[in-house]
DNA sequence: GTGGTCTAGACCACT
DNA sequence: GTGGTCTAGACCACG
């Protein structure tokens, strides 16, 4: 993983934890992380960004408790071999639902049609190399 | 209003006053709640929620920061009059699509095609009552 | 006076009776209103304007107070005789210097060079037909 | 940041937390405080001025809110590395030139000439160090 | 140790 | 009656 995926804004509203974890999800769904690719160790990482490595920590655990990697002992955290394998359950489901519905009150009150709104899905989804499920 | 409308989870990780922010906004979008509509007081919806009344007055004072409701000093809180006037500014639209993206990424991760997706987004957009600029 | 001098915003930070007194205090520097020109009375004026008697009658004091009007038993509230009269006090010229400090100062942080600002002013000071002092 | 620089005044009409957060941006514009300076902690600050922390933590959170500081969550808040880098926005430069209209119009009632007030904008000038944006 | 959130209860300004 | 402000003191999330 070429460190340069991840850049941190230490001034955000957003845990630092959190931005890397999402950072690593994004990366993973773009294709950028690779299935069975291995991840800096909790060290390196921490070290090359200057930041806590409980924070490291914190990112990872989060990531493996989601399913997004997996942690083994011999050979550090890697990317979980099979994206898109784990079939979504309610809860997130649900959870998905809940914070879509919202973002798009926000952008329809903001203005944004519905047709803007598709454009901009589409272009997304047009940038990131989806994997296949 | 009718209470209905607000349900809290004291136990989310989410911020009552921002709990209570989203589901007025959200009430807003859908049309639940009409422009110029007056809002409950800021003790009467505190007790009925059996929260705090700063708790209500810090959700007030964030809607009417985002111009998502005006306030009156004679008659209280009020629905903004005109939804979706206010144009989205470049800031709104940078954070909206980064929300949007990490969104897609994780939908993509857990399964959900792209078809699915935007069928979720047009049943979200089906139930609200979107109103013309 | 006519009335479409003022315009309150009902929704504003402002209190009422406040936005009522800097009105009637521009309406005089700029000569729209006449030394010794008769103020409409605080119940027509309340109703021309939708507000409470006790709003007007709270601004009309301020603006007796500071010496903008005076209050004649016989004929009502008129425009001061002597615009400029009264010498500044200490007092008050320390309140200018400090609120024209606070506003430079958060103007320079906008960006507004000491330039923009100079030409605000004069722009500010050419369409008021200042009155001599 | 010594602490002589905030003086507040507890029987004023302006909030606390406002004469906290006007202090504090005059102290950004006059160049008492640098760029990137560290600012006291919430309790720090509320301890030393003799007010409750919530109230320096609302200062905090409008400072933060206007971009005059970040917060880093390792540090704490920080003046903001820019000043002056955040173009006006239209609805900022009316509000100062309505402000400033008022305090001309008043500063003219009272007898403040054009010259005299504009020596009062060269002073205030020349006592700040304008940060070139 | 930092800021962020919440409570219970009080007082004030505005209309 | 309304919202706005402030206090004292508590707990939590983050790093």
């Amino acid at each position: 993983m070429s460190t340069t995926l991840i850049s941190l804004k230490l001034d955000s509203d957003i845990p630092l934890y959190e931005q890397l974890r999402n950072q690593i999800v994004l990366g993973i769904a773009t294709g950028k992380l690779q299935p069975q690719e291995k991840l800096p160790t909790v060290r390196q990482l921490a070290e090359e960004l200057g930041i806590n490595t409980m924070t490291v920590n914190k990112a990872y655990a989060l990531l493996k408790q989601e399913h997004y990697i997996v942690i083994d002992r011999r050979h550090g955290a890697k990317v979980h071999a099979h994206p898109g394998k784990a079939a979504i359950d309610e809860e997130a489901a649900d959870q998905l639902e809940q914070k879509l519905e919202l973002m798009i009150a926000e952008a329809s009150l903001q203005g944004v049609a519905a047709d803007t709104f598709y454009n901009l899905c589409a272009r997304i989804y047009s940038r990131m190399n989806i994997q296949k499920a």
